[in-house]
DNA sequence: CGCAGTGAGTCAACTTGTTGACTTAAGGTG
DNA sequence: CACCTTAAGTCAACAAGTTGACTCACTGCG
């Protein structure tokens, strides 16, 4: 395990993102990458696809190449409302809402379970004191001007 | 921004591999994805391409793929040693090893300034500490079951 | 020697995402 | 009304990973 809390950070998301996908597919048969589309619609439904590509944090035509098969399969529904462009709003159906609960529900559920549980008694970890600072961090990152060349400090002319 | 510490974590990642990202393109010319791969490499030098691939998390057919591109560009090497089977130990170049020593100081240095930037300081991170605590946290991960269908309390057969 | 087994690497087919060009519906302005 | 401009979605080409089948070098054992 690293001693850099960078690549602790990787490690961690792997392995709870392996965790979270083992029980999705095990006890609903779909993929955390499904399951997270459902959720972050869940939060913000209805909304359009651009919208949704950005809270999910992909491009809109990934989002578009998947909205067929997810309406196709029950999950989702795709309305587009007259005058107002070419926007499409998607929606959760029951199915999809229910997913996002009961499995929503079992996961957190599971993730406190872990952090309370006995073998991290040594130094607990306080969560909701950790998120705020990992979204004060995440914040701070997002408001750092895009180092441009000049605010790295030896680029590597030598190299080339 | 969101209360549960999964979201914020995977934020928090997006946000600081993107920020290494755009330092890393601005610098050196080469993408985070890039610089990772050999970051790794530089960990564990010299080695065959099946265990690199375990390092990074992807399969060996990944590093496979690349391979052929690195050495031609002159990052690493590949050598193949008589009387050990197939296996191909990769090494970094010079040139490699420049980088990661180079762009990986940088890039701690960097993230090191904004852990203690004064902007944090209504309740400052205390990194070390920290990341003891998630490397805790990910090993106890790693070592749950992964949860069967039995391990899930509510799987909807009302859905299907 | 001959030959099955093992482990490392490679290949083809597929998945999921990105980019940049394109289409189309509104909206504003002459 | 005619003409840009803008914004949303879609498409084709490409990029990077995965899976499962395959090759090949060595190993052990009869």
């Amino acid at each position: 395990m690293s001693e850099r809390l960078t690549f602790t950070l990787h490690e961690l998301i792997a392995e709870l993102d392996a965790f979270a996908d083992s029980a999705l597919q095990a006890g609903w048969g779909v993929t955390f990458n499904h399951f997270q589309f459902l959720a972050v619609l869940y939060d913000h439904e209805p909304v359009d696809m651009t919208t949704l590509a950005r809270c999910l944090g992909v491009t809109k035509a990934a989002v578009s190449k998947r909205v067929p098969a997810l309406v196709e399969d029950g999950w989702i529904t795709a309305a587009s409302q007259p005058g107002a462009g070419r926007s499409i709003l998607l929606s959760l159906t029951d199915k999809g809402t229910a997913l996002v609960r009961d499995a929503g529900e079992v996961l957190e559920r599971e993730f406190a379970a872990m952090l309370t549980h006995p073998s991290l008694a040594g130094d607990p970890i306080d969560a909701p004191r950790m998120n705020a600072q990992l979204v004060a961090l995440t914040a701070f990152i997002q408001q750092q001007p895009a180092p441009g060349p000049g605010a790295v400090h030896h680029p590597q002319e030598t190299l080339a």
